[in-house]
DNA sequence: TTGAAAATATTGAATATTCAAGAATTGAAG
DNA sequence: CTTCAATTCTTGAATATTCAATATTTTCAA
């Protein structure tokens, strides 16, 4: 008798990647009318607290690589969006502001990612949302 | 009074992407012990049906655009784990192969993957695990 | 039956990401 | 103090991914 061995579809790793990417490609979409890549929408966001934040702080932040952001926010910066200063407490970090032009850029993303989490309220529901939210927080919890 | 601004780490598409981040990251080293790539893992795990299955189809199932797939399929043909075959019934279609070295390898990755879930299952909960499955399926079916 | 449109897969050029190494600064042990 | 290891960020080369265009085959309407 064979082992029916567990399709992928069962797997919590090919569920999340499929559910990320699927979500991911929705919020893109909308970002796309600003022509701003989904990461972009991030660093804004994390900045937007008018903080400084080094780049290791940063990547952590937004989920990408060291030299990835780097070369993301070399291209931010020729935009105008965010600006760098030496952390005068320690001269090895570099701290990310945003400017004026990149808050008010970060305000139409806002209410742009604000619109898709109401669509999937309304499509996937209040309750399967905030129970998901709550799983998944915990999951990354406990994956540390 | 300032608008507090929903922090990142509350939306869904972010917290998606975190939790991918981290299980893929998770996956990826166990399956480096066979120098494969999660998504070499995947196209085997789907042809280990042995049936022959389109480049498309495959493309969806292992979540890849159409042209990376065909290049990490080059690769994967060079290493003789999968093989082309022209679909006699529409010969615009290539149908994809497993190999019984792919089987091989795909066993190995299997077992590499089953220990993940394992893990996950242990340090996470039994529980929490199928809730979270259930949820993500249903964010998947509901986003179609 | 023919010819235009659609479907499928691949290619090549443009872009983006990653890996490994490097430069600058700090920390800390001797 | 001095020196060596660790931290932080960036760079350049190697890889990988994506976009747009192409080739082939099928579909289907006229």
């Amino acid at each position: 008798m064979a082992k029916p061995n567990t399709p992928i579809t069962e797997h919590l790793a090919y569920l999340l990647a499929q559910a990320n990417r699927e979500i991911n490609r929705q919020l893109e979409l909308r970002l796309s009318k600003e022509g701003v890549p989904v990461e972009q929408w991030r660093i804004l966001k994390v900045l937007s607290d008018g903080d400084g934040h080094s780049m290791g702080e940063l990547a952590d932040a937004v989920l990408l690589n060291h030299p990835t952001l780097t070369k993301m926010i070399d291209r931010m910066v020729s935009d105008t969006l965010v600006y760098r200063v030496q952390d005068p407490n320690d001269r090895r970090k570099v701290l990310m502001f945003i400017s004026d032009r990149g808050k008010v850029l970060s305000k139409k993303l806002n209410s742009l990612a604000v619109d898709q989490e109401e669509h999937i309220l309304e499509s996937y529901g209040d309750k399967s949302t905030s129970e998901l939210k709550r799983l998944l927080e915990s999951l990354i919890d406990s994956s540390n």
